[in-house]
DNA sequence: CCTATGTTTTTGGTCGGACCAAAATACTCT
DNA sequence: AGAGTATTTTGGTCCGACCAAAAACATAGG
């Protein structure tokens, strides 16, 4: 058995991605819809909520649901509820974590074996970022997080940015209560460093090894700070 | 602003947390939950609206919403919409794909490295169950993704085996429309082995080509399939 | 005592109408 | 034309009602 409200889902989703119901503008009244689909408030209502919870519409209280055409980011905001209770279990923050480490260690090595010269380059500017921002706690929290988001690009595939996004929205809370201090700031940049000169020489498993290291490191930081908290 | 349903929302993610709703157990009906938490109902539909839509409850229409804690596999549920979405737009089921075989390749290079002598013995198992089925193309569907699934078992973290379980289903629409064939079954079979004899030979790099082959070629199946269609 | 069948109650889905406060719009007056 | 005010529209919430399906109960038959 299928719900009046699923029907009308279907058909708003069809009118978001035929582009009748265009991509960040709001969606016509409730009352209006009511009358284009022949249902109910409650129906139409439901029917919003669900799409909102889908991601489809951007629904703040009080104002027209904002359509949103759906991108791989839609997918981690939608995801980040459960997440959340995840992180909250034993060995979720871990896990996730461990998930991160896998994953980055393998775009370090893509890094080495088919970086081109332009990836080479963002690599470059994003390091150099880094060492500007030694001595400027948060701005460099800013371009680590930024160095890292350049492995995610290199392997060309919308995807992996989406990844790097989710990663970073879902571990900065507790990321956020670590210590932080030029000392760190140091480390980390000399870590991104080796990375980046693997890369360039074209090592993979040194990019692999040095970008493991430089994650376990921080975990090691982390893992104290969510302990003690 | 908050909705008067937010708060309900809460206090019920709440109560599933502490397991006060228990796991599986249905939810007290809509008009217990009206007194018990003193709104209408209109606020009571709509939190179980979300919370199912968050993948929290799960609910079929005219049951009573069952209690379900997250978990990994949770999340690719909830997101299966989505991502359906995704694989319509050009190039959605290729991105998707790729970074499968990415993620498949580096899951090969690590089970070369650190394989345990149960995992092997596991791998051993599902490759057997593969060439037993090679004149039984449905269950040999079956084996083969089981075999795949040995390798995101063997980084011992719960995300990726959810993360495999996403990939079948979201891809499994498109790869159903292959042509199969007991010819097919036999290169899959020998691309199996040949990953697995690098592994047990711990040659990472000969288990990732080889799974990347094996892959590569499934996708020309594949791409060729979609394109007809 | 247990199973099978029929009856009553409960419950989810849907509808319509109503009210409020905030937002959007129309309309002043300067 | 711009600023400030009145009016309408709109989303959020509540209420009560009805239906059909599910669940609970009761009853008859073995």
């Amino acid at each position: 058995m299928r719900r009046a409200s699923d029907d009308l889902v279907a058909e708003i989703e069809g009118r978001i991605a035929s582009g009748q119901f265009e991509h960040n503008k709001p969606l016509p009244a409730e009352r209006d819809l009511m009358d284009t689909f022949g249902a109910s408030r409650t129906v139409v209502r439901e029917a919003i909520s669900t799409l909102a919870n889908r991601g489809l519409l951007e629904s703040k209280p009080r104002f027209r649901p904002v359509v949103k055409k759906p991108d791989y980011g839609t997918v981690l905001t939608a995801t980040g509820n459960i997440i959340e209770h995840l992180l909250g279990e034993p060995g979720g923050v871990s896990d996730l974590y461990k998930s991160r480490e896998f994953i980055e260690r393998s775009l370090a090595r893509h890094a080495a074996l088919h970086a081109n010269k332009d990836d080479i380059a963002d690599l470059k500017a994003a390091l150099a970022a880094n060492y500007e921002a030694l001595d400027d706690t948060p701005r460099f929290f800013q371009t680590d997080m930024d160095f890292h988001g350049v492995l995610y690009e290199i392997v060309r595939n919308p995807i992996f940015p989406a990844i790097h996004k989710g990663y970073l929205s879902w571990l900065s809370p507790s990321w956020g209560k670590m210590n932080r201090s030029e000392d760190h700031n140091l480390i980390n940049y000399q870590a991104h460093k080796k990375i980046y000169d693997a890369i360039l020489e074209r090592d993979p498993t040194q990019a692999e090894d040095a970008l493991s290291e430089h994650l376990a490191v921080a975990w090691e930081v982390v893992k104290d700070t969510l302990e003690n908290n």
